[in-house]
DNA sequence: GTCTATACTTTGATAGAC
DNA sequence: GTCTATCAAAGTATAGAC
């Protein structure tokens, strides 16, 4: 290791700026100061895209919440889609993968369906609003991400992207739908219905949360679990017969 | 000394272009031709704002769909919101309308529930793709229509226009949650839930489905419709006991 | 690490000729 | 009725000084 590219003039030279090198630099060190700041810009990224959407947000906004400026944000991410992706990816990653392993896992269909739903309440409130941020936008919809600036965000890299998020969607209804076939074949389960209604039905009825869902209110996730999978499983119409 | 190229000459005068007056004077007369066109624009409207959403969803591609230069828009619109608007109003008046009937008609709270439900989705097919549009956004959050141009839409209206947008949601919940709340006090619904809970759920899952439903799909609007009641009011689960 | 200044792009909307 | 030309605003991202 050696900085000996200093000027042979002895004076100090012009900075080699180039803030993506500096960004790459800083996020391989993960020096003390840089992961606290980091953290608190992912803060206000996950409050200020909560409150505006992907598309309503403003790097601007972001950067005032954070306390910062606008152009500071570059030295911790590469892009606002980087910066909405480091938000929301490991959330929505774990859920996924914590939904495969109760389909994966012992117990009856019923059994895994009510698993399913505490576990997505659970994760909205421990998590919030990051979870959130996801379920509200809709990525199967094409071009609803709007490119500006000198430098666009590489447009084949965001539409990987989006498609990768659109995946782990899908992934979730299939593995849902999976468990409610399973009930239905093991006899905890008991319906004229598709599986795959099932699971829309069940998948919106949680989702749709995020439009009125807050942390600090009434009914706490585990209590809006408890509801709706009794409305699921026992129905709230009367006995007949 | 005096320019040539003056037209002061007794020959036809500047045209008083004033766009905003034509467009009132061919709202007031609505001509066949202006009628024709005007339903057309709001034709490809509709399909771009699907796509894209209202946000992502720019004049330009509106106006290309729609076969017209993107300032011949102005000679039927005023504003992208006043277009949006066009588009979705009188569908989601017509069903808050609707329900609120349906509410406030005879029959048990179980049997209205399971009409509202119906209507709903008979709804997104018959008006395919105008309610979807007005689901898909979520107008509770501030600030998400970002206002661009040269003299952007009054701020002040537009804040006027989603309240009511706001308030055209609320009291289709309100309606509902009363439903459910008849239903339990005739003895025709059972359920420990409250009421708002089991409305937050009801429409969620219907809601939901402006995320997969396809008019030309396999299932009809009428036959989830009947599978989601029946999800709802008799559950799932095996009969215990 | 952070900021000022600025390049470049897209958009919503107008003016005014035809 | 429609179009060309253009405007002002807001946005993303970069360069480079400190």
């Amino acid at each position: 290791m050696c900085d000996p590219l200093s000027p042979t003039t002895g004076r100090t030279g012009p900075v080699a700026s180039d803030i993506s090198r500096r960004r790459k630099a800083a996020a391989q060190e993960q020096g003390p100061l840089y992961m606290e700041r980091r953290g608190r810009l992912m803060g206000a990224a996950a409050d200020i895209f909560r409150e505006q959407g992907l598309d309503g947000a403003s790097l601007n906004d972001i950067a005032k919440r954070a306390g910062l400026d606008r152009a500071t944000l570059y030295y911790y991410i590469e892009s606002k889609e980087d910066l909405y992706r480091a938000v929301v990816e490991d959330v929505v990653h774990d859920n996924v993968n914590a939904v495969e392993k109760v389909r994966n896992g012992e117990g009856s269909g019923a059994d895994k369906l009510s698993q399913a739903i505490h576990l997505l309440m659970d994760s909205y409130e421990k998590n919030y609003p990051h979870l959130f941020l996801f379920v509200a936008e809709d990525f199967g919809r094409r071009g609803q991400v709007r490119r500006q600036g000198r430098k666009p965000a590489a447009a084949a890299a965001v539409e990987d992207w989006r498609t990768q998020l659109v995946g782990l969607g899908d992934a979730y209804y299939s593995a849902l739908k999976s468990v409610v076939a399973e009930g239905l074949a093991d006899g905890s389960l008991s319906s004229q219905l598709s599986p795959g209604l099932v699971a829309h039905g069940v998948i919106g009825m949680v989702s749709w949360s995020h439009r009125w869902f807050k942390p600090e209110g009434r009914a706490s996730a585990e209590e809006i679990a408890d509801g709706f999978t009794a409305m699921v499983l026992d129905g709230i119409g009367v006995r007949r017969g």
